[in-house]
DNA sequence: TATTGTGAAGCCTTTCACAGCA
DNA sequence: TGCTGTGAAAGGCTTCACAATA
C-alpha cells in the first residue's frame, strides 16, 4: 500500500502546511508560487520546500514556479485527503460542539457523520440552537453499531480527560481506523490503530518555553 | 536569558508530552516512573527521554527512575510555565467560547485574563450563558488599551481566518510577546514576536496520510 | 533569465552500549 | 541489581551549490 518511497515525518507534517499557506494564495488570487515564497510563508528553507515535493514527483516548472491550483490538488492526493473521510465525534461539550460547526473542516473533505455523548438528549437542546448544519446525536452505547453503518473511520475524542482511555477503547473495539484525540490526558491503543493526541496546552507551552529563553 | 545549552526543537516538544503523562501517572497515585515507562506511554526510546532530560540536568536516581512530582515541577521550570501567564482570546465564537471554559487551561497557570469580540454585547450573553467563571469581553478597538492594563502577554486567535492577520496586527501593535493563532489561516508577524499556528485540520490530514500509506 | 530538481556535504538527532551509581 | 547518564556510532534531515530546463 505504501504508494511512496520512506519519506520524513517532518514533511509530511510540512505539507499540510503549505496547503494551508497555498489556499491562502488562492484566496489572494495568486496563480503561480516560487518555492522561495511558499519557504517564506512557512519559515522553511526554499531547498527544503523543493526537496518536499521531489519525493513525490515533479510538480513545479523550471524558471517558473509551481501552479498553486494543482500544486494544491498533488498534495491533497499525497495525503490522502482528496476522497471523503467520514469522522465520529465522542463528547459533545463545548469543544465538541465547536468541532461539529468548524467551517475548515466543512471546506475540506471531513465530514462529520455522527456524534455522541452520554446525554444525547440534553445534548440535542445544547447543539440545535447553535448548528446551522444537524448532526444527529447518539448515546455512547450505540457507538459501534452506528460507526458500522454510517462507515466511520476517524474517532474524534472530546470528552473530559477521565473518560478519554475509556472511549479510545470503545472505539478501537468499534473498529475506527484512526483516532484523534483532543483530550488533554494521553490515551493508548493498539499498534493497529493510528493514534494523534492534540494537547492545546502544548501549542502553549511550546510559546513560552521561546518566550522564556 | 538562555539559561540552557542549545536545545533540539524536537526535545522541547517532547517534553510537554512527558508532563501529559506524568500528570496521568500522578492521577494514577504513581509516585515513580523509570524512562522506559515514561517512553512507552509517549512512543519514544528510552534513551531519548533519558536524554532529553539531561540536557537540563540529573533529575533520575539510578536504579530507582524518576520522582513523578519532581520531574513535574522540574519540567515546568525548563518549560516557563510555572508561573502565570496572562492570556487574552480573541474572537468569541464556538472555539474562542470553548477555550474560555477549557478546563485544562484552568488547571495550568495559563489565565485568560480578557476575551475581545467586534460584537462583544451579543456575545456577552452567548458566554453568561455557559460559563462559570466570568471573563470579561471587550470590544476589539479596546484591544491595545486591555492588553496594558492587563499585562497580556499573549494572545490566543480564534476570530474566522479573513480576520486573522488583521487581528494579528492588531496584537503587535498591542505589544503582546507572543501569539497562538486557532484560525486555519497563517499569519506573519515581525521576527521579534513569537509565533505558532495550531491548525486543525494538520492532524487529521498527518494522521490520513498514514491511514493512507 | 529565473527557478526547479538533486547529489553531496554538513549538521543535527536518535540510538546504542556501557560506565556509573543508588 | 536495576536503572540513569553519556560518549560514541549510526542514522536521518537539512542545506548547499549547481546542473537542468522552461
Amino acid at each position: 500500500m505504501a504508494k511512496y518511497p520512506k519519506i520524513p515525518e517532518a514533511t509530511i507534517r510540512r505539507l499540510s502546511n503549505y496547503l494551508k499557506c497555498l489556499e491562502d494564495l488562492e484566496n489572494r488570487n495568486e496563480k503561480v508560487s516560487s518555492s522561495a515564497l511558499l519557504a517564506n510563508m512557512c519559515n522553511v528553507n526554499a531547498a527544503q520546500v523543493r526537496k518536499d515535493f521531489a519525493y513525490f514527483g515533479e510538480f513545479g516548472i523550471r524558471g517558473m514556479g509551481y501552479n498553486v491550483k494543482e500544486l494544491k490538488f498533488n498534495i491533497k492526493e499525497i495525503l490522502g485527503i482528496n476522497r471523503e473521510w467520514k469522522i465520529g465525534v465522542i463528547g459533545i461539550g463545548n469543544m465538541g460542539s465547536a468541532l461539529l460547526v468548524y467551517k475548515d473542516f466543512l471546506k475540506q473533505n471531513y465530514k462529520i457523520v455522527a456524534a455522541f455523548d452520554i446525554d444525547p438528549v440534553k445534548v440535542i437542546g445544547h447543539i440545535s440552537e447553535r448548528m446551522g448544519r444537524p448532526v444527529e446525536i447518539f448515546h455512547v452505547d450505540r457507538l459501534k453499531e452506528v460507526v458500522k453503518v454510517r462507515e466511520i473511520e476517524i474517532g474524534i475524542i472530546t470528552v473530559p480527560p477521565s473518560e478519554a482511555q475509556k472511549v479510545a477503547n470503545q472505539l478501537v473495539d468499534a473498529n475506527v481506523k484512526g483516532i484523534l484525540n483532543f483530550s488533554p490526558s494521553p490515551v493508548s491503543v493498539p499498534k493497529h490503530i493510528r493514534l494523534r493526541n492534540l494537547f492545546f496546552t502544548s501549542a502553549l507551552d511550546n510559546l513560552i518555553y521561546y518566550l522564556s529563553n
